[in-house]
Formats: structure tokens, C-alpha cells, sequence
DNA sequence: TAAATATACTATGCGTCATACACTATTGTC
DNA sequence: GACAATAGTGTATGACGCATAGTATATTTA
């Protein structure tokens, strides 16, 4: 990897950063566990390793905005996570932010100000 | 300010991480000085404080996406920043990206994933 | 039986933003 | 002429985040 895709990799894992929370967010609306919700970013074309990932939501836990369970009832113990409605809450003002947001930078990078 | 519009703002605040990168760079494909470019993106709605742009301004250019040159000519020594080759080819692949992430997030935000 | 997939988690280093701080010149107002 | 507000540039440091690397086990498939 030559330096500028270094470069631009790292840019990239900038951008990643703080929306992950969002998608992340977006996705516990319904019930899921650590390695659906990787698989499911994954789908979405957002990639994220397990390691990023549940330290995230200990944090997200932490600060009260999601619930987790473990399910030991299927073939193999699984630990569940889901919105609470602080997280519903914040996950609407966090959308509404982030259109603001995006139509700003949307204007940016069209116009160059 | 309570618990819950702390923990937004701080939210917040990591949506803009990243994304303030690209902000920059979109508006430096004119010239401009550091005062200039935060009433720039103050006026697209993005805050930012000099106190943050000044060393995000260093690294871009040590990152070689950028040049900068002092103009003594006028009323007041300004500093000038101006995206070069490198930082407009960075540019335009950022942009790319961006747009690809934000339709991912917006569709796990419509539907849930 | 071996390999691949599914599943969960921690520790630590590095990088980034935000805050606080320090400084000067110009313009406007009373 | 004095004072405030605006214009303008910058640094140092602390808090906090992601990413990487690492650890561990159970189940499925070949």
C-alpha cells in the first residue's frame, strides 16, 4: 500500500468514525446480537471488526441508551442488544442532526462553499 | 445542561469528527485563510473553533494535501491554505465515499436495516 | 478429523478533537 | 483619545475514541 491510499484510508476510517454510532443505533431499533449486527453493517457496506464493535456498546450501555440480555435458549448462548427509549430518543435527534449535517456538506463539496 | 443533552451533544460532536475533514478540504479548493474558513462553515452551519482548525490545518499540509503561503500585501498578514494536487485528487475520492456511506446510513435509518 | 464459521470479549496504543490559553492589529464608537 | 469589538494567528494538553492484536470456545461442514 502505497501512501496515498495509506492516506486515504485513514480518511476514511475518519468518516467511519461517530457515524458508526449512528448506523449502529439505527440497527438496534430491533433486537440483535454482536455478530448479526457486524454482518449487517457488513451488508449495508459498512465494515467494522467485532473488536471496534463491543467496546462500542459497552459505551453505548454504559451511557444508558441500549438494554442487553444474554439468550441462552438456542443452540449456542448469544447476548442480545436493543434500543431502550433514551436510545429510540437520541437516535431521533441523532438522525435529524445528521441530515443537517449531510445537506451542509452535501452543498460543500458541490459548490465549494 | 442535564445528562441527556450532554450525552447528545457529545454525540454530536463525533458525527462531526471525520466529516470536518472533508468540510475543510472542500472549501479549500479556493484559497482561503484560517479566519475565513470558520465563518465559512459557521455560515453552512458547521461550527468549528480556531482552537481546532488551526492544528487540523497543520496536519493536512504536513499529510501534503495542502499549501500554504503568508500575503503580507494587504491591511493584515493573512495566511493563506490552498488544496494542491494531491489534496484535490484526495478530495474528490473522499467525496465518493462519503456519499456511498451516507446512503448506506440513510437507508438503515429509514428502514432499520 | 480438520477446517471453517459463528460467537463473545479485553487491553492498549495511537490519533484526533475540544478546551483553554496567549498574542496582536484594525475598525468602530462614544 | 479611549475603549470595545472584531479580525486574525497560533500552541499545549487532556479526554476520549477507534483500530489492532490477541484470547477463547462452540458448532457446522467437508
Amino acid at each position: 500500500m502505497d501512501h496515498d491510499s495509506a492516506l486515504f484510508e485513514n480518511l476514511v476510517s475518519e468518516l467511519r468514525r461517530g457515524t458508526l454510532i449512528l448506523s449502529v443505533l439505527a440497527l438496534l431499533r430491533e433486537p440483535q446480537y454482536g455478530y448479526s449486527l457486524v454482518s449487517g453493517l457488513e451488508s449495508h457496506g459498512i465494515s467494522i471488526e467485532a473488536g471496534t464493535l463491543y467496546p462500542l456498546l459497552r459505551r453505548l450501555e454504559k451511557q444508558g441508551l441500549l438494554d442487553s440480555e444474554w439468550d441462552v435458549d438456542q443452540s449456542r448462548p448469544r447476548r442480545y442488544y436493543v434500543l431502550n427509549d433514551s436510545g429510540k430518543k437520541i437516535l431521533a435527534l441523532l438522525s435529524a442532526e445528521w441530515r443537517r449535517m449531510t445537506q451542509a456538506i452535501e452543498v460543500m463539496i458541490q459548490t465549494g462553499g
